[in-house]
DNA sequence: CTCCATCAGTACCGTACGGTACGGTTCGCG
DNA sequence: CGCGAACCGTACCGTACGGTACTGATGGAG
C-alpha cells in the first residue's frame, strides 16, 4: 500500500506524472492525519514541497484533487482474480474466509475510513461525484472477486443461489454488519480488529449454512 | 417522527424550553437541506427567527448545539417495547419482519442520514463525541427492541442461539447488508425504499434458517 | 408608570481558507 | 551562453464563518 518507490506505480495508469502521485500521497497522508478539516490547499502545498499554484495547474480545482485522490487511492488496489480451478468444498470455505479477512482488513485502513469519511462529508451538497466514484470504483472492484468466487462455487456444485447479488449482499452483511459505519462514527479499530478473523470465519459458516448445498 | 405538535414533546424530557426544541428543528431541517456546510450559525439565527447571541447563550459553542442537536432527535425517537406473552412462529417472524421494516426505514429517513454524515465528517479529528452520542443513543436504543425479541423467541423454544449479541449481529447484518453505507454516500433513497419490503422479509427468512430451531 | 430581564436584529472583529499573482530558482535545450 | 519552461515559496485578495458587543423592542413584576 505505501509502495511509492515503484517506477510509475499508480500514477502511470491514471495519466499522472511521477510528482503528481507523490503529491497525491502526501494528501492522503493530511487526510488520514487530520481529516477533512486539515485538507488545505496551503497545508498540501507544504506538506508536498509544491506551490499552489502548481496544485490548482495540475487538478484545477479542490474538488478536482479530492477526486483524483480517490482515483489514485483506487488504482492502487488491485483485486488478485482467483484461479478457480478444481474447487472443492474445504477451499471454497478458505477462499470465502479469505475474501472475508481482506475485506474487513480493507475497510478498517486508514485510508479506507478516511476518503468514505471525506465521500460521505461531501454527498450531501449536490452532485455528489466522490460518493458515487468510491463507490464505483471500491465496492464494485471487491463485489467483482466475490462475484466471481460465488459463481466458481455454484458452477462446481457447491453453492446453490438463483440471484448472485443478493447471495453476496448476505455474504456482505453477515461479514461486515454494522462494523463498518461504527468505524466511520470513530470507534476504535485497534479493539476491533483482534476479532476479525473470527468474525469471518463465523461469517463464512452461516453463509455457507445458508447458500452451501444440502445446507 | 415529525410530530412536532405533541405539546412539551422532546424539549421536555431534555431540559430544553419549547423555543429551544424549535431552534433545533430548525436546525435539523438547515442540516437536512443543505448538510453540514449549509448549517451556520447566521443561517441557524436566521432559519428560526433568534439571535446568534441567543444560540450562544442557549447552547455554549457550535459543538454544543450539534450535539444537542443529536439528542434531541434522539429523544424524539421511542422504541416500541414488544409485549412478547405468548408468541408463535408465525408472530416470531412478524415482529422479526416488523422490526426490519422499521429499521430500514428509520436508516433511510432524511434525519438519521443528515446526522450520521454528520457525526462521520466530525468523527476524525478528536474527540468525535457526536459519532459516540449517535452510537449510544441510535443504535443502543434500536438494539434493545431487537435483543428483547431475541430473547422472548429464545424463551418460547423458538430461536437457538448462545451469544445475543452475534445473532443480532447477524440479523442486522442481513438486513442493512451495504444499503446503510450506500445512502450515506449519496445513492439515491427513493429507488432503494420500494425494495425495502421484500428485502425485509428476505432477511428475516434467513436469519431464521440460521437461528431458528430445526433448522 | 417604572424597572428589569429577555431576546431579535445587526454591526463588528479576527481568523482561516480558496484561489491568484509575482519574484526567484532550477534545469533542459538549442 | 542565452532562453524559456516548469516550479517553489510567498505574498496577496475576497469571502465566509465563529464568536462577541451593542441597540432597541417587548413584556411581566412591583
Amino acid at each position: 500500500m505505501q509502495n511509492v518507490l515503484e517506477s510509475g506505480g499508480a500514477s502511470a495508469a491514471s495519466g499522472l506524472t511521477e510528482r503528481q502521485g507523490a503529491v497525491l500521497e502526501q494528501a492522503l497522508r493530511l487526510l488520514v492525519d487530520g481529516g477533512e478539516k486539515a485538507l488545505t490547499t496551503a497545508g498540501i502545498a507544504r506538506a508536498a514541497n509544491c506551490s499552489k499554484e502548481s496544485l490548482y495547474k495540475w487538478f484545477g480545482d479542490r474538488d478536482g484533487l479530492l477526486s483524483a485522490m480517490i482515483s489514485y487511492q483506487a488504482s492502487k488496489v488491485r483485486t488478485l482474480d482467483v484461479s478457480a480451478g478444481a474447487l472443492d468444498a474445504e477451499g471454497l470455505r478458505r477462499h470465502l474466509v479469505a475474501f472475508a479477512k481482506d475485506l474487513l482488513a480493507v475497510l478498517a485502513g486508514d485510508v479506507s475510513l478516511a476518503l468514505n469519511r471525506l465521500a460521505i462529508g461531501q454527498a450531501s451538497r449536490e452532485g455528489s461525484k466522490l460518493g458515487h466514484m468510491l463507490q464505483e470504483r471500491g465496492r464494485r472492484q471487491i463485489g467483482r472477486r466475490a462475484g466471481a468466487l460465488l459463481e466458481a462455487g455454484r458452477k462446481a456444485g457447491l453453492l446453490v443461489f438463483h440471484d448472485a447479488e443478493e447471495a453476496y449482499g448476505a455474504l456482505y452483511g453477515l461479514i461486515v454488519s454494522d462494523w463498518h459505519l461504527r468505524m466511520l462514527l470513530g470507534e476504535e479499530p485497534g479493539e476491533m480488529k483482534k476479532g476479525f478473523s473470527r468474525r469471518a470465519e463465523r461469517a463464512v459458516d452461516a453463509f455457507l449454512s445458508l447458500y452451501g448445498k444440502k445446507g
